[in-house]
Parts: structure tokens; C-alpha cells; sequence
DNA sequence: ACTTGACCCTGACGTTGCGTGAGGACCTAA
DNA sequence: TTAGGTCCTCACGCAACGTCAGGGTCAAGT
């Protein structure tokens, strides 16, 4: 017995009406029933309903979430992915937002007219731009986007195993610089630094630097994460973490 | 006679159909009609729209944009002024959402679980955001929001006309600086550089470094603009440029 | 055993912000 | 003068829930 509608809500920050309707398009039925009726959700449930609560937050409706979740040619970590994607677009969008009101700003401050040419641009900045016109400026085309999603949904067992074992390395790599005592912020460990950026942009996502300080300092934070590297040899967190920070700072 | 709606329409990216329910709510009324019955927005029209749109792209609803456009205790620089501050504050949401994304992906690639306390706080990232929650964020209650609303409202003509000159003094100290040869990395320029920020910062809102040097791209890009410096004195428009970008770099 | 309060269920109608025609006037250019 | 594009006013439709209404369920306390 997973958990019940009210505890689901109160975790997800959905209201239990919204569940309810969710339930009754079909985009989300809880995978059990109680003996009185009660809905009773699963771990996988949960997992289901943070895809549609970020796919929402980016705009799109339900009956297209409805569509991608229910196709099963695309892996779960694929939607993260392209959340991860839609979400940096969102952001630059907001970027060219606050770029539209400065701009508007300044010419008030200067006394200044915008032609309409202009004024026209300050309007596109706020157009509703929906997630399916960012998917699309992203990746053009339905076609290149189908392309795309073929290429990335279609990791196969030995792709997903070369990745792991792509990770394994990078973690070995690390831990044989640290019992051979080269400083994190050495070339050696700076290079595996970049390895690790590089690992995780071709099989996850364009991972950027600032991205992956980010990372590394999660690593640290979260003792989950910690005691992962931890397990390979002691001390090896911090090491990671040092070395990715000293890392970025040089390339920056 | 102003504009068409289908002009208006072409020109803000909204539809006409919009434009016939904001009229009908009576949210944006055109201020003419031809004879024939024909809508005619004024370029007063079409200013009061685009704060529509913007504060709309925000998520409030068109019941309380009409109240706060009709507010004659808030001036319209107060709005931009707002419309920045929440566009901020989106952005920072964005960047919390993606963060944990960039969480549940590196969870998914260690192989490690989310508590759920951790799970509720990635669900928390992804909710539903809606303006006013961002607008107490950040002004914390009503009354503190009264409060500023009441502070920055109250601009008197006597402030105005303080915010005017000493947005004219920063340029003339620009110009001074330009006469006497003083590189645009001098500190003496970057300090005017600093001023200018800081002038901004006063009067209008919180200028960052980055948005800034954004500014002082447009005085060059855009003619309006650098006329307005270029007025003053020659070359002023790429001397305070470069000052402002100086003054950027030895700032972070 | 019984009550009480918090929680759950299923209808069912209301709301917001428009989309989408229907049916008809208007207006410029050929 | 006739054709196209644009404009007008109803008026109904729709998504994603909010909001009662009327009624079971369940754990805790008495």
C-alpha cells in the first residue's frame, strides 16, 4: 500500500483535486485502490506525477503530457533530459525578457521613443512563447526533432553499459590521482574534471561548467552523494569537488 | 486615429480575439472608434498593452492587472520597475528548478534514491509559482509591501527632478573625464561607471554588473541612444562603454 | 461501543481566458 | 462593381481545474 491521495498532494504541492482530474483524463490512475475506494499511490506513481508536475510548470497540456509519458519508446531519463533542455531555454527566454524591460527602462530614463519596429521587438520578448516553440527553436524542424529523439531514446543495453562504465572510469581515474598525491587543482586532476563534464554532456546533458560546480558541490552537501565516492576511497568527495571547482575557475 | 487591431494585434503578438475580450472585460479599451465602429488604439493604448502583456507572461490574472493598471497611485516607471523585480525573481526560479533537475538526473546516475524530503523539495521547485507568491517572497507581507509600494509610489515632482540631474551629472562627469584623457579604464572612469550604476540602482532598480554592461552594449547598438551621449560630447557613447565594461571586470 | 474529526469518495456546476465559427457590414483596389 | 481582406457583434466551446454538496471511512479518544 503506497500513500494516500492527501499525503501525495501535500508532498507534490498538487492540490487533491488536480489528482483527481488527473486520474479521471488518465493521465495519472494510482496503481492500487484501498478495499473502500481509496487511491493509494505507488513509488512509480510519484516518479509519474514529477514528470507531469515539470512538464506542466513549462507549460504544456495535459493531453500532451499525456502523449509522451504514455510513449514507451522514450526512456525516463530521456524526459529529464529534455526537461533539463526546455528549462535552459526557459531561462534564456526570461534573460531576453529582463533585456526587453531594461531596454524599455532606458528609454524612459533617456526621454527616448521606441519605434514600433522596436516596440515590436519588446512585444516578441513577452509573446507566450508555449514549450512547443522553444522545443522547436531548439531543434528546428519536426523532423530534425524526430531525429533527435530517435537518436537519444534509442540507447541500447551496451550503450547504457559503455556509459556506466564510462563513469566507473572517471571515478577510477580520480582515485588513482589521489593515492598517487597530485593536487586537485594539478593538470592531471583538473583534465579528469573535464572528463567528468564531457561524460555527463554526451550521455546526459549539456553539462556546463557552472552546471557542474553546481554538481560538485552536491557531492558534498549530500551525504548520499558523498559516500558514493567515499566507497571508492576515502576522501575522494572533497577531491572531486576541489578539483572540478580549480577546473573551472581555469577554463573560465 | 491610432492603429487597427489587426495592426495592434500584428505588432504585440496577441491575437484580435484578445483584443476584443480585454475590451470586453473592459481591461483595455481603445480610446477611439471610427465611425463605422471600427476600434483605433492610440499609442496610450498601446503602452497600457504592453504592461498587460508582461504582467500576463507573469501569470497574474487579467482581473487584478486591471487593478493595479488602474491604480492612478502608481506611476508607470513603478511598474517596469516591478515587472523587473518579479522577472528577477523568475529567474531565479528557473534556476532553482533546473538545479534540481540537475539533482534527480545525478541521483538517477549514481543509482541512488531521493528521500522523500528530497523529493518533496525537487516537487517544490516545480510548483506552480504564481506572481503573488513571488511578489511576498520577496516583500514579505502586505503590509511591508504596502509599505514600498508606498515609498517608491511617492516619487515627488522635486524627486523627479533630483533623478534627472543626477542622471545628467553622471554624464557630464563622463564627458569631463573624456575632455581631460582619461582612459576608459582609468579608475577615475570606472568610478563614474560605478556611479551610473549605482544612480540606476537609486532611482530605478537593482542594476547589477551584468545587466549594466547590457545597458552599455545598447548605447552603442542602438542610435537612439548613443545620439544621446554622442550629443554631449564625441565618442562619449563608446567611452562610457568601455568604463562601464572596465569597471564590470575589475569589479568580479 | 460510540462518537468525533480528519480524510476520502463521486457527481456536478462555476470560472478564466480565450478559440472558433456564424452572419453581416466596411473598405480599398482593380 | 465586384472581390479580397478586414472589421463588427453574438454565441457556443474548451482546458484545467475550484468549489460546494452529499455521503462513506478510519483512527483516536471516551
Amino acid at each position: 500500500m503506497g500513500l494516500s491521495i492527501g499525503d501525495v498532494a501535500r508532498t507534490a504541492h498538487v492540490t487533491v483535486r488536480a489528482l483527481h482530474h488527473y486520474d479521471a483524463i488518465g493521465l495519472l490512475s494510482p496503481s492500487e485502490r484501498s478495499a473502500a475506494g481509496y487511491r493509494s499511490y505507488s513509488p512509480a506513481d510519484i516518479e509519474r506525477l514529477q514528470q507531469i508536475v515539470v512538464y506542466r510548470s513549462l507549460g504544456m497540456s495535459l493531453q500532451d503530457i499525456t502523449a509522451i509519458l504514455d510513449d514507451h519508446t522514450v526512456e525516463p531519463l530521456e524526459h529529464l533530459r529534455r526537461q533539463h533542455a526546455l528549462l535552459v531555454e526557459r531561462s534564456e527566454h526570461v534573460h531576453r525578457m529582463i533585456a526587453a524591460i531594461d531596454k524599455t527602462m532606458e528609454a524612459h530614463r533617456m526621454g527616448i521613443n521606441l519605434t514600433p519596429d522596436e516596440q515590436s521587438q519588446v512585444f516578441g520578448a513577452f509573446a507566450p512563447a508555449s514549450y512547443a516553440d522553444e522545443v522547436e527553436e531548439r531543434w528546428g524542424e519536426t523532423d530534425a526533432f524526430a531525429k533527435s529523439k530517435a537518436k537519444t531514446s534509442s540507447y541500447t543495453k551496451a550503450d547504457w553499459a559503455e556509459a556506466v562504465a564510462e563513469q566507473t572510469a572517471v571515478g577510477e581515474r580520480f582515485a588513482a590521482l589521489l593515492r598517487a598525491g597530485a593536487a586537485a587543482d594539478s593538470q592531471d586532476a583538473m583534465d579528469a574534471a573535464e572528463a567528468h563534464r564531457r561524460q555527463i554532456t554526451r550521455w546526459y546533458y549539456d553539462c556546463s561548467y557552472e552546471i557542474q560546480t553546481g554538481l560538485a558541490d552536491m557531492y558534498l552537501a549530500d551525504p548520499r552523494f558523498t559516500e558514493n565516492y567515499e566507497n571508492i576511497e576515502a576522501g575522494l568527495a572533497q577531491y572531486v569537488h576541489d578539483a572540478i571547482h580549480a577546473n573551472a575557475i581555469a577554463r573560465a
